[in-house]
DNA sequence: ACATTGACCTGAGAGC
DNA sequence: TGCTCTCAGGTCAATG
């Protein structure tokens, strides 16, 4: 689930109903989740803080306490957030609980542990290290940032768009969704691609991800011309009805339509 | 610099 | 029902 537009839904959903609670308690119910500081040091900094802000940078989340330090969540390949009053709400996998004053609880919900959560000082020094690339909604980075990003990468254009310390947000599933709405074929070679080509990709870029954001990332809410609905053996393409393939690139499985994005 | 593979985790679904 | 296999929106390290 966690692309840049799920991680962006739930930034607002933690916006919309954690902040300025105190935290009475946070409960670590998976201790190997958090990563890079002690869970006592964690547990220490949040508990009789508040949330202030938050920030997003690709897929990572950021929450900010009112002492300045930031809480960093990354959700892996299931994880998501759960807020809810009553403990039989509690979602199976909650790997880490926030416990506010008046009896409302945030989970960090992950089934497969590959997210985590650790604690940073300085948002932007965090994103350096991890060595991640502009965020790919990101108002300044415009199309010819986008070609200069790209130009000289030898790779494919969906390991391009995926690779995050390039451009930070897409994975799987939204590379292949930009790639169908581009109509470029997922394993076309980037220095082969024409200007056009990397416009309409620029273009599809930042319209699939605003659209799936507005979506609340529900790919049953998306518009018609998705792919995303389709996204599976034997559907078919919304755009000129033929069978949607799969294919693999970088060891992940894919879809594409070999009619409107030709190799 | 790139692709490929396997590892890290856990569960769902298919096929036998 | 139970077993085995494959696959799943993440990243990381080792290898070619």
């Amino acid at each position: 689930m966690p692309e840049l537009p799920d991680v962006e839904v739930f930034r607002r959903y933690l916006e919309n109903t954690a902040l300025d609670q105190p935290i009475e308690k946070l409960e670590v119910l998976a201790e190997d989740v958090v990563e890079g500081v002690s869970v006592e040091h964690l547990r220490s900094r949040a508990e009789g803080r508040r949330f202030r802000s938050t920030d997003r940078h690709g897929k990572y989340l950021f929450a900010e306490l009112d002492n300045r330090d930031w809480l960093v969540f990354h959700f892996g390949m299931t994880g998501y957030l759960a807020y809810f009053k009553e403990e039989t709400d509690k979602p199976g996998h909650t790997r880490a609980l926030f416990h506010f004053a008046g009896g409302y609880r945030l989970a960090f919900v992950l089934q497969r542990k590959l997210g985590m959560i650790t604690l940073t000082e300085d948002t932007e020094s965090f994103v350096k290290g991890q060595g991640l690339g502009v965020d790919a909604l990101d108002k300044s980075f415009g199309l010819d940032d986008f070609k200069r990003l790209l130009r000289g990468a030898k790779s494919g254009i969906k390991s391009a768009l995926t690779n995050q310390s390039h451009i930070a947000g897409i994975g799987n599933i939204y590379a292949d969704e930009i790639l169908f709405q581009a109509r470029v074929n997922p394993k076309a070679l980037v220095g082969r691609l024409t200007d056009q080509d990397l416009e309409r990709v620029f273009q599809a870029m930042k319209e699939v991800l605003e659209t799936a954001i507005e979506c609340q990332a529900d790919p049953t809410r998306m518009p018609e011309h998705y792919l995303l609905p389709q996204r599976e053996e034997g559907g078919t393409c919304p755009r000129c009805q033929s069978e949607i393939k799969r294919t693999r690139v970088s060891g992940r499985g894919g879809y594409f339509c070999p009619r409107c994005q030709p190799g």
